[in-house]
RNA sequence: GGAAAGGUGGCCGAGUUGGUUUAAGGCGCACGCCUGGAAAGCGUGUGUGGGGCUCCCUCCACCGCGGGUUCAAAUCCCGCCCUUUCCGCCA
């Protein structure tokens, strides 16, 4: 959620914003005069582009209900309290008197009525924040600077390359069809006990998510610096809406009948909200938390998209990484965080890009998001294993997560946060069998495995 | 699922015959004095959110959450949530 008070008291910024995030409609008769006006740019970014010259003049739907909102609830504000300081002020009166010993049955004439008024005040100034909530809770993130303007993926921008991939003497299989071969990856009973997107890993291949899932937290806690957290996998609606996936996304999630509990999208839902309406200690910052966990998603709206394989499922492990950081210096924290997931690629020997998302590609609650993408040789292509994200005080705001310094006299303030994965398992599990295989369909195991898998060096038909 | 006890500021803790307590006191912490330095001591300050104003200041709300009674609720009544303990069930 963003500050009110920030979009009060800078509303070019904020205007200039929600253009970058695309909610000036280029449709509407007065943006197609400015568009007119810059010569009817037809290229996606070019109309964002011109729009954001002219943000003051933008209409953007959302905008102005906001603003008379606020306008409104700062005037109710200021007549219920008045209200209440002469109503404590009377009964002051009453108090004193009676200790006297004082008649002060004149003084209740009115106060009856006065605290009628002031309940209907209260009521009516519930109803305006709640309504500006909603509102403000429908508005995303603010994009930082650096963020590239773009309308969607095809603005993003890869920042850098590691690795080359490997050439081929032979035609690879994808991991479908080595995980089938070497008998460690089952759809088809899979399907029979849960249905499609999900997957049963047997054998060796169940071992390597093992593997993978205790590699990459030894990593973040004994290289990284990172303190392990195991967290529920279920989680209530107020820490979904902390983090942002509520109210606005809940077809994306799987709630459980009858209770209030819903399995969690990421674990960042959960790590996030541990500090949930605290106030941390500013020398405590930044805190580093790593989590694994399995995540669940109801993928509503990606019929048909990757319906081949491990990338896209209902269920999958992941490895998250979490930091609350101080407002100063959390784009650094950023960097540091993606390095920290780059590296587990690293260590396993498997190239990557890194891109910086456009600011219409970025998620709801970002102001910056980095993907780490792995190359995939079946798909010839490079695939996102994470993102980074710096959510700056947006989400500290929903759920009130802040910090304070020692002093006396320090104020207390939002921390940052931000978080990334590092990595998604079975994304990684499916990039090493088909990084690694050989000719015979075996797959070679990374060194930095070996040790997690009882030093096994190549997995073979079993 | 059943029963009991409890929930007050960073922590402890007073306040329950409703009314200058519209949150005492202590600890901790910060700053200052004292000291060769430190401790002790003394002094000052120290909850959160919001409105006005932004130099100071001032007003309002908040004693788990929500509702009710009353001129007036931390205090009385009702409902809910959470914590702890015991019983039951259970990996």
């Amino acid at each position: 959620m963003l500050d009110i008070k920030w979009i009060r008291t800078n509303p070019q910024a904020f205007r200039a914003a929600m253009v970058k995030r695309g909610l000036a409609s280029t449709e509407h008769p007065t943006n197609r005069q400015i568009l007119a006006k810059e010569g009817n740019p037809d290229n996606q970014d070019d109309k964002l582009k011109a729009l954001l010259k002219h943000s003051d003049e933008v209409y953007i739907e959302k905008i102005q209900p906001i603003e008379a909102l606020d306008i409104k609830r700062r005037d109710l504000i200021s007549k219920t309290e008045a209200l209440q300081a002469e109503r404590n002020t009377i009964n002051k009166e009453i108090a004193r008197k009676k200790a006297a010993k004082e008649p002060c049955e004149v003084l209740f004439a009115g106060m009856k009525e006065m605290g009628a008024k002031t309940k209907e005040f209260e009521k009516a100034l519930e109803a305006i924040d709640q309504e500006l909530t909603e509102l403000l809770m429908g508005i995303p993130n603010a994009p930082s600077e650096t963020v590239p303007v773009g309308s969607d993926e095809k603005a993003n921008v890869e920042a850098h390359k590691w690795g080359t991939p490997r050439e081929f003497s032979f035609k690879v299989l994808d991991h479908v069809d080595l995980g089938a071969n070497l008998g460690i990856l089952d759809f088809d009973r899979a399907a029979k006990i849960a249905g499609a997107r999900f997957s049963v890993l047997t054998g060796t291949g169940a071992k390597l998510e093992r593997a993978l899932i205790n590699f990459m937290l030894d990593t973040h806690t004994n290289l990284h610096g990172y303190k392990e957290v195991l967290p529920p996998v279920m989680v209530n609606s107020d820490a979904l809406k902390g983090t942002g996936q509520l109210p606005k996304f809940e077809e994306d999630l799987f709630k459980l009948q009858g209770y209030d509990y819903y399995l969690i999208p990421t674990a960042e839902v959960p790590v996030t909200n541990l500090y949930a309406r605290e106030i941390l200690k500013e020398a405590d910052l930044p805190i580093k938390h790593c989590a694994y966990t399995p995540c669940f998603r109801s993928e509503a709206g990606s019929y048909g998209r990757d319906t081949r394989g491990l990338i896209r499922q209902h269920q999958f492990d992941k490895v998250e990484l979490v930091k609350f950081a101080h407002p100063d210096n959390s784009y650094e924290e950023l960097e540091k965080l993606l390095n920290d997931a780059e590296h587990i690629l690293q260590l396993l020997g498997l190239p990557y890009r890194v891109v910086t998302l456009s600011s219409g590609d970025m998620g709801f609650s970002s102001a910056k998001t980095y993907d780490i993408e792995v190359w995939l040789p079946s798909q010839n292509c490079y695939r996102e294993i994470s993102s980074c994200s710096n959510f700056e005080d947006y989400q500290a705001r929903r759920a009130q997560i802040r910090y304070k310094g020692i002093d006396a006299k320090a104020k207390t303030s939002l921390v940052h946060t931000l978080n990334g994965s590092g990595l998604a398992i079975g994304r990684t599990w499916l990039a090493v069998i088909e990084n690694y295989q050989d000719e015979g369909g075996r797959i070679f195991i990374p060194e930095i495995l070996r040790p997690y898998m009882g030093g096994l060096s190549h997995i073979e038909k079993c």
